[in-house]
Order: C-alpha cells, then sequence, then structure tokens
DNA sequence: CCAGGAATGAAAAATATGTTTCACTGCGCA
DNA sequence: TGCGCAGTGAAACATATTTTTCATTCCTGG
C-alpha cells in the first residue's frame, strides 16, 4: 500500500501504469477502466462503476486502498477535482469558438497538424476505396484463395508491410500463406514452386519492384491465379493478374499512406474469414 | 409544478429563465445558482450545494420538484449526463458501439460489406485518433528520433507490418534505423547493443508480446530511451516509455486494424523528415 | 389586528451509498 | 496430502445523502 496517495491525476496515471503489472486480476480491470473512462470514476456510484468493471464494489474500495486512499470517495473526489478544473463550466459556443481559434493558430509545420493532414487524407483515401472496389473482385479473389492451396504474398520496400500483415492474418485464420520475403536475396529460388494450386498476392506501387515483377511473371508462367493490389491496372504486375484492385492511396507531401492498400488487405482477410475461416481468429483475447 | 421535467440542460435552463420571476425568494437564490454553476449540481452532494447557495437541503428537493422532477436526484442525473458527453465529445467506444449496433442488423457480411463496414471503422479510428494524440507526444518523439544515433524497431506479429514500415521509411529519410525481425530468433541477442545514445520504437498490442515486452526492458535497463505504440498505457511495454501512443484501432469481428497506428508511424516520419531529414529523396528511388 | 396560507428551516425518516467483515476458492509450497 | 495465504464475492454494517414531515415565520387581505 502506498503511503502518499497521489494528490492529482496524472501522477495516478504514472502511479498505475507502473503497478499494473503487480496488481491482482480483478485490481487490473479496475486499473484499466479508471484509465479509460476517468469520468465515470468521478460521476457515476461505486456500484455502476463496480458493475461496469465486472466487479464488485469492495473491488474498487480496495483498489483505492491499494493506491493509498483511505476509501474509493477519497480517490473519486480527485476525479471530481479534475473535472471542476478541467472545464471552467464556459458555455458552448464559448467552447466551440476557441476550439476554432486553436486549430486556426496552429503553424503549417507542427507534427501535430501532420497528422491531422494524414489522418484527413487517409479519410478521404478510405471513403474513395469504398466506392470503386467492385463486389465481383473482393467476391472473386475470396474465391480463388479458397481453392488455393497455398496463397503467396509477394511485396517489397513500401509494399512489404502489407504482404506481412495478409502472411500473418491469413495463417491466423488458417490459411496456409508464404511470405515471399527474398531474406537472403532467395525469392526467385522461392517462387519457383508456385503452381496453378495456388494463389499469389502481388503488391506494388509505382516505382514498381523488379523483384516483384519477376514473381507476377512467374505466376504467370507457372500458371498459378495472381491477386493484384497495384495503383494501375497498366502496371507491371496487373497485367496478368485475375484480379487487379486499383488502389489509390493517400498522398501528403509525396509520402504515401498504406492505409487502403492495409484495408483492401484486411477486408480479403476477414471476408475470407468469415465465409471460409476458421471461427475463432485468436486465443486469449481480452475483451473490454 | 410543470409536467414535463426538461430533459436536456439546454430546455431547462429556459425554463428557468421563463419562470425566474415568478419563484420564491429561496427557489431565485437556487436557480441562479444552478445557471452559474451548472457543474456543481452535477457533481456535489444536496447539503455542499445547499450551503452554497445558504439555503436548506430542501429547497433544494422543493427547486427540483418545482420544474418536474422527481427529487433533487433527478434533477442531478441530468447534469451528470450532461458533463459526460460535453468532455470527450462521443467517445471512441461509444461510437464503436453506436456503429456496431448498425452493422450488426446485417447478419451476412458480403465481401463488400466487410469492406464497408472497415472502411467506416478505420475512418472512426482514425478520427478520434487526431484528437486523441498529444501534440507534445509527438514533438518529443521526433526530438528523441533526432538525437537517436540509432533507430531501433520492435514489433511482431500484428505489429510487425508497423515496424517494418518505420524501418523502411526511416532509412528512406536517412535516419539510420534497424528491425529487430528475430529472423533466427535473435531478437535478445539484437537488442543487447542498444544503448543510451539510440531509441527504440517497440509496438505491440493485446495479448502483448513477449519479445517485445523483452525489448523493452532491455532498452529500459541499457538507458534507451522508449517510444511505445500500444493500445494502452498499462501494457507492459509502455510502463518505461519515454513517449507512449495510446492507439485504438478499429476492430471489425474479432479482427483488429492496423490503420492508426500506421497513422502514427507515418506521421512520425514525415514529421522527423520534414524538420530533420534529407530534404531531397535520393534520384531514381521510390517516392517515400 | 388577526386569520389563513404560502414559504421556510430544522430535524426525523427513508433511502442510497460506501465500507468492512467473513467465508470460500484456488493455488503454491512444504 | 494438507497447510497457509492471497484474492475474491456476498452480505452485513456504517455512513452519507436525500426526502419528507412538521412546526414556525412571514406576508396578505379582510
Amino acid at each position: 500500500m502506498t503511503q502518499t496517495p497521489p494528490d492529482n491525476l496524472e501522477t495516478l496515471r504514472k502511479e498505475i501504469a507502473n503497478r499494473y503489472q503487480t496488481l491482482s486480476p480483478r485490481l487490473k480491470q479496475v486499473a484499466s477502466y479508471v484509465i479509460d473512462n476517468p469520468n465515470d470514476i468521478g460521476l457515476e456510484t461505486l456500484s455502476v462503476i463496480a458493475s461496469r468493471c465486472n466487479v464488485q464494489p469492495s473491488t474498487i474500495v480496495r483498489f483505492a486502498k491499494a493506491f493509498g486512499y483511505r476509501g474509493a470517495s477519497d480517490m473519486q473526489r480527485l476525479f471530481r477535482n479534475e473535472i471542476l478544473s478541467a472545464s471552467p463550466a464556459p458555455s458552448y459556443s464559448e467552447r466551440i469558438r476557441q476550439f476554432r481559434k486553436r486549430s486556426d493558430e496552429v503553424d503549417w509545420l507542427s507534427p501535430h497538424n501532420v497528422l491531422h493532414d494524414f489522418a484527413e487524407s487517409n479519410i478521404i483515401a478510405l471513403e474513395h476505396l469504398r466506392e470503386v472496389v467492385l463486389p465481383a473482385d473482393l467476391e472473386k479473389s475470396v474465391e480463388l484463395m479458397h481453392k488455393a492451396h497455398t496463397v503467396y504474398l509477394a511485396g517489397v520496400r513500401r509494399s512489404f508491410p502489407v504482404a506481412a500483415y495478409l502472411a500473418y492474418s491469413l495463417s491466423h485464420v488458417e490459411k496456409r500463406a508464404f511470405l515471399l520475403d527474398g531474406v537472403a536475396g532467395m525469392t526467385s529460388e522461392q517462387s519457383w514452386m508456385l503452381g496453378p494450386e495456388d494463389v499469389v498476392i502481388a503488391i506494388s506501387f509505382r516505382p514498381y519492384s523488379d523483384d516483384t515483377a519477376a514473381v507476377a511473371e512467374r505466376a504467370r508462367a507457372n500458371g498459378a491465379p495472381l491477386i493484384a493490389i497495384s495503383d494501375s491496372r497498366l502496371s507491371p504486375i496487373a497485367r496478368d493478374a485475375a484480379v487487379c484492385f486499383e488502389i489509390k492511396d493517400a498522398e501528403v507531401r509525396q509520402f504515401r499512406s498504406l492505409t487502403a492498400s492495409m484495408c483492401i488487405a484486411q477486408t480479403l482477410v476477414i471476408s475470407y474469414a468469415y465465409k471460409y475461416g476458421a471461427e475463432k481468429p485468436k486465443i486469449g483475447d481480452e475483451r473490454r
């Protein structure tokens, strides 16, 4: 038990984070809830907080005592004060006005602004994506994956994360998937084995990688169906593809995002899993 | 006594204003206090509100009843709800819950529906992201990366794509970056070299990987600053982090997305590049 | 000046809330 | 196997808070 109960929210947060590992399971539940829903702690009664954490009221008291307070009320007082000091009760219009002002003052170079721009343009890219992708392409891809003995993933450089994600998540829904990752420069050695019973998902964007194009070419030569994720139907990998997803990803200051590509990848995996995959993708998954 | 108790703060305000003249002196006192200190009404107990108005607790009850509520508690609930809904906008979990409800109504998810849902929840996640990330955290991270001799990336399984992306794009803006990728199971062998002059970016989500946690622990032991990208401040890697980005990524049918994490990763790289990075991409190189 | 009734304060009663206790479970360890 | 102990849930208990009651005050109209 702590000797010095934290007297402001920030230090309490840190203290909880530090000691989280050492807490008992129930106290961990409470800890997460306290961190995630500070308002509730201040506003609701013990029993409703308790039921929201799936815990007994007494556990909340134990939690508070574990952090040095004399009781749960003691701790709640802290959160109430925080609410009181955080919102000096200005009117709504006042708050809106202040928010506007703040975002106008931001200098355009700050990281925060980069984040804002990035989030914004990713959002636009996602909205675009769901409009232009043809349902038939998705269904066809799912069928190809289903019929395939093995799914091979090809993608390097900027596209590598997408390929890696696909390899990881497909194998987690119990679809045999291999990443042609070119470790030790073995991409071509890895791809001789492609056959008509497999499927290749190749991901590549301008300027197209020779490696990935070679895999696509090998797939064509060996009769393996190809699903292409690319920025143009004219790209080297799209040429002989059974399905081609033409993805326009967001671009901020010359940096292209991967959001839309990742979104398509995830959609493929989930659609596959939903239709054919193992029902339980993960074990030990904690729910809130 | 009013038949219809106002069910939101705005109408209650109007109602009070309308009837103010007709109220008894004590009720007028209460009325002014209620108008001026809405937070107190929600947060404090009747007796402290009463004493702040120089009034008896019973008067507060009378006031509430005069406006149609069944008791003072009834009226207080209104103010609490107002505080809950006003402070952090609709919370992320709330928005997700609402979205879930909508998409649950479609019982069979075609691939196209999956895409739609995925795009939608990624958008929500991105909107949430840009609201909760602290500019100071971004700036601090950029400074840490700048001062570091080398940036080490740790992330496995689902987080691997993010780490891979960071390694790739950082080295393309001429920042020395290595992926602790555990090829040949060498993660721990790779991480002994971390030192105070470096920085580690560790990415891990529930259920947390022991490998990544070990790297974080090693970073701490060796005095290397740590930037954590995780889903909770309570995660093993967040404990000793100099900066922790708490990312709530989208989740559709148990599958968690990477959109928000990727967005943060990209923001870090671009912000770094903008402030310190090489001005021009290398000739003939893929756009970053 | 004196009813009569609304408004008020004080305190009792009712209720809700927070805290403590205790018995039980599951687990590590001799 | 049995002991001891930390962790937990349920319920008893104590406290705080709200609501009601009732006696008193204050004002108004006859």
